[in-house]
DNA sequence: GGTCGGATGACAGTTGTGTGACAAAACCCC
DNA sequence: GGGGTTTTGTCACACAACTGTCATCCGACC
């Protein structure tokens, strides 16, 4: 079944959506405040999060980039405000989509299903790579079983790189999921390879794993 | 840049998205009926398409269904009526976002961004022609298992070529596909035909995939 | 055998990439 | 909070690779 997290701190709308959302057959819980919607979360991640922008304490926006950092799940702003700035906005902290209240569950429920359909990455292991590791989830990197020290961007870089493995990523992609760039300077991702490179290849001017290919980008292969 | 296919039958509004999506560095074209849409989407695939429900001839859920079956392209549908029904519908339909007229453009622009990056999911398979192997996804042209290094251009060529298997394409339509150009010396094609050739026939002279149809055109065949 | 479309080698201009230096920002440890 | 350290992003330069043009040659077709 499909879990959905809601984040709306007026009790008896979250509650109607609750209901009306288990009624569609999601299997729907609530909590109040963002602080509390990011710890469960973290715990028990959902399939989707809908989210209020007027929040106590921490807002909306800043609980969508805070949940966008460690997890790439469907958000969906759901907001009384039809206002382009507020939509805007959302959407650049991180949101997938954005209706506004009063919704109606049907059309929620098929946003939902749009969004879901759109799919996303599952969890990586591991990779190996000649003699070059990567744990995702341990937030480690290792060439020949010795740990090779490298940067939060280094690593964002390899495991986006390493997740993909064997397919290019233009500059252009790497700017997108590396630094959530929408647009900016595609140099910056040629920096950053070079130093990763310094680091995990044995021969980094000839190097075997992480490979430019001219005018398409750049690629991780074993 | 990003390519936007406008399918609205109502010029002004056409013509007034198509300015606004341009201001905002879009590469936006438009047509007035579905079927010219299919035609042209099927012709030179856009990134993003926009459609208008109300259409005369094929409406728009049609449109819809028939973008949706040979192409992943993020569908954001465009319509005056803000009714659930039509919402839940196009959704179903396949479509990825619902926006209701008159549209801020800053607010589209945005929705686009978030659609996108959510990504596309589908991978292009490598196809093979006898002892050669053409990986659009992994940047990469194989012959008898071996890599062949192949510039930006060449790829495109034979991607070009590879996803028409088996058809003539004609030095103008390579022109267009490849290199964008809608009007050029068609020599062009020629030369980097030839440069293929080298790098992946066995004997360039008598090319065996990559063959010439005199006074038509190229075509890759097994 | 002439004509026209296609192949090809050379070349110069352009573009793409790697890299070292540097300043700003973030981070960390008192 | 402050001072040092690490990390990050920008820039400029150098170099290599690529691209498009052109002239010439070749071979198929009538």
């Amino acid at each position: 079944m499909t879990a959905v997290l809601v984040i709306e701190d007026d009790d008896r709308i979250r509650l109607a959506m609750l209901l009306a959302l288990d009624d569609e057959g999601y299997d729907a819980y609530g909590v109040a405040t963002a602080e509390e919607g990011l710890r469960r979360q973290r715990t028990t991640p959902a399939d989707n999060v809908l989210v209020d922008l007027m929040l106590p304490g921490m807002d909306g926006f800043e609980c969508i980039r805070q949940l966008r950092r460690d997890d790439d799940v469907p958000i969906v702003v759901i907001s009384a405000r039809d206002d382009t700035h507020d939509i805007v906005a959302a959407l650049e902290a991180g949101a997938d989509d954005y209706v506004v209240k009063p919704v109606a569950i049907k059309e929620l429920s098929a946003r939902l299903r749009a969004l879901r359909r759109r799919g996303r990455a599952t969890q990586v292991p591991t990779q190996v790579f000649g003699d070059l590791e990567i744990s995702p989830d341990a937030g480690e990197v290792r060439r020949a079983g010795q740990p090779v020290p490298v940067t939060r961007t280094e690593f964002r870089l390899l495991c986006e790189l390493a997740e993909h493995a064997g397919k290019v990523l233009s500059r252009q992609q790497l700017l997108q999921r590396v630094w959530g760039y929408d647009t900016g300077d595609e140099r910056l991702v040629d920096v950053h390879v070079g130093r990763v490179r310094q680091k995990i290849e044995q021969d980094p001017a000839n190097p075997r794993h992480l490979v430019t290919l001219r005018g398409l980008g750049y690629k991780l292969q074993r």
